[in-house]
DNA sequence: CGGATCGTTGATCAACTTCAACGGTCGTGG
DNA sequence: CCACGACCGTTGAAGTTGATCAACGATCCG
């Protein structure tokens, strides 16, 4: 299972590891097995770990007091996962994290992050790329949100990750998108008419 | 003017910089003065340069096929401008940046900061600092978006930062909201009938 | 087999948009 | 320096979009 985050820091960095890289990384990051519907992360909990995603699917999101919950990211093998504002600041999470499919993932703490950044060069190009990739997939997303109506940014997300969809139900996909179920399901039958 | 910069710069590293490193960063970034309307960047441009606001305002949009503006950011003195997207690829940008008031920028090149980093450490420091938080308040903002309605979503943004509710005229703060003005106004009155 | 979950559909309701009109203010050119 | 036009915020009326509530069948899983 390590063979796929080498091979994704491989990708991400243009760089090809040593040996010695790969094993201080294999050592860094510790395996985790998520059954489905197990929480990761629970809201009020500190976020110790960062963790990749080799198998399996998960999403991060919120619930309001009325009960209803509001997804604020998905990921599934090859993504990342992790409340970020407490891992970084290590203080209580607003969200919860949870597995949407049986999981697998490789986990880190933030010190042992910042060691194997100075160990392993290329782990700070490929965590540079990752900011740059989630800060313009941010930026689309915000803009998606306020310019276009529900079927427009369906459609957005149809294009860019039809992967999610796929493997998402449809009213975590609603939920996602900010409208409801029965929306979404009129939306779709909408667009099968055309 | 370089003094605002490295004030920031100090904040956010909370390193306290030698006088040559000073002199570095006031070489490599260059004054540029901006008349209210003016264009920063313009759709299909090449973002050569990463600003820093020491004066006035600016706004990041789009203009859609019906010819209305979509607000996806705000700057004012001690924020940083580009469209991200198009500064790291060097790709022609697909948003407009003007300036909202009269404006005083303070500019670097891509290959220069990358340069700065190498000689003055605690540019990274306030770097990882800046996009950290950017990262977080995305975040928040995309939440906002997808669970919160027209009104939650103003008076989280009055309470966030007032400072750009006083600021921006009152249509570019709904656009901002991706609301219509007519909408902002309504729920204005509402609120100061309660 | 039985309960829970999911997607669908219909009816009604609320939120927000659109279109139009009006008054106030600001900046600009004569 | 004034007058005019452009822009901005506001308000009303009507229209649209999406939310809510309720019911139903299908599927999945224990």
């Amino acid at each position: 299972m390590y063979d796929i985050l080498i091979q994704y820091i491989t990708d991400y960095s243009s760089v090809i590891l040593s040996d010695e890289e790969s094993t201080l990384i294999q050592e860094a990051f510790k395996p985790k097995k998520l059954r489905k519907r197990q929480y990761l992360l629970q809201e009020g909990d500190i976020c110790k770990y960062l963790s990749f995603i080799t198998k399996g699917a998960l999403r991060q999101y919120t619930v309001d007091d009325k009960g209803v919950e509001h997804i604020v990211r998905f990921g599934i093998e090859r993504w990342w996962v992790a409340d970020y504002e407490a891992f970084i600041n290590q203080t209580p999470s607003k969200y919860h994290i949870d597995a949407v499919e049986d999981s697998e993932l490789l986990q880190i703490t933030n010190e042992r992050l910042e060691e194997l950044k100075r160990q392993v060069p290329a782990i700070v190009v490929m965590i540079k790329k990752m900011d740059q990739r989630s800060y313009i997939s941010h930026q689309k997303r915000i803009h998606s949100a306020i310019s276009h109506t529900a079927e427009d940014r369906y459609t957005d997300l149809l294009n860019t990750y039809p992967e999610l969809i796929q493997r998402f139900p449809q009213n975590m996909i609603a939920s996602y998108l900010g409208i409801s179920p029965e929306t979404l399901s009129r939306i779709r039958k909408q667009m099968t008419l055309k």
